[in-house]
DNA sequence: AGGAAGATCTACT
DNA sequence: GTAGATCTTCCTA
């Protein structure tokens, strides 16, 4: 399990050494458990891509909250998944962008997308601002040492207005990230 | 109360 | 490649 020290960085350095790890979605009896194989980090207020952007909001206050709690929005229709990342003084957030199936995810779903993942793993708006910390949680991420992989990055993917420096971050020569872009 | 925007996805040409 | 669906939140009146 990581511990809330490991959030509680720069989110960018997050996003990257988030690749690898387990997600893990508790549903009833069942689980689901995908590797994060895409992410992309978010900032604050001086971020004009990030949802903090325009000041605290009922839907984005998880973005102030503590690090390792999950912040769950609504675009276009889907669900997205991040998990709140920043340094202590801070705002910020991780967005996870794709998953590798690793166990109970059916072969019908898809899960390389934002909006993708989020369905196959039956994730909305109700595990808003839970923790991935504790082990009773019912998302929560884990570390198993998965470590053959070399990082690839870009620029974040469908934002009007990035910033000039890359915060997408991904698996190189995985199959399950969402585009082919270098 | 109504309209527009958006960290998307699918289907179509 | 581009168009339309989708739905929650925010802005204006």
């Amino acid at each position: 399990m990581l511990k809330k020290n490991f959030y509680e960085r720069d989110p960018a350095i997050v996003a990257k050494e988030l690749l690898g790890k387990l997600l893990i979605r508790k549903f009833g009896k069942k689980k689901f458990i995908g590797r994060i194989v895409e992410t992309e980090a978010y900032y604050g207020e001086d971020d004009p891509a990030s949802r903090a952007y325009n000041g605290k909001k009922k839907f984005n206050l998880a973005m102030w909250k503590d690090p390792g709690k999950t912040f769950i929005y609504m675009v276009h229709g889907n669900w997205l998944l991040n998990i709140v990342a920043h340094l202590p003084s801070e705002v910020g957030a991780v967005l996870i962008r794709a998953v590798e199936p690793v166990k109970g995810i059916s072969s019908k779903n898809r899960t390389d997308g934002p909006g993708r993942l989020t369905k196959a793993m039956r994730i909305d708006k109700k595990l808003n601002e839970i923790s991935v910390i504790s082990k009773k949680s019912r998302i929560l991420i884990v570390n198993d040492n998965y470590r053959n992989f070399k990082i690839g990055e870009s620029k974040r993917i469908g934002v009007s207005r990035d910033l000039p420096f890359n915060l997408r971050f991904f698996i190189l020569n995985n199959p399950y990230v969402s585009k082919e872009k270098t």
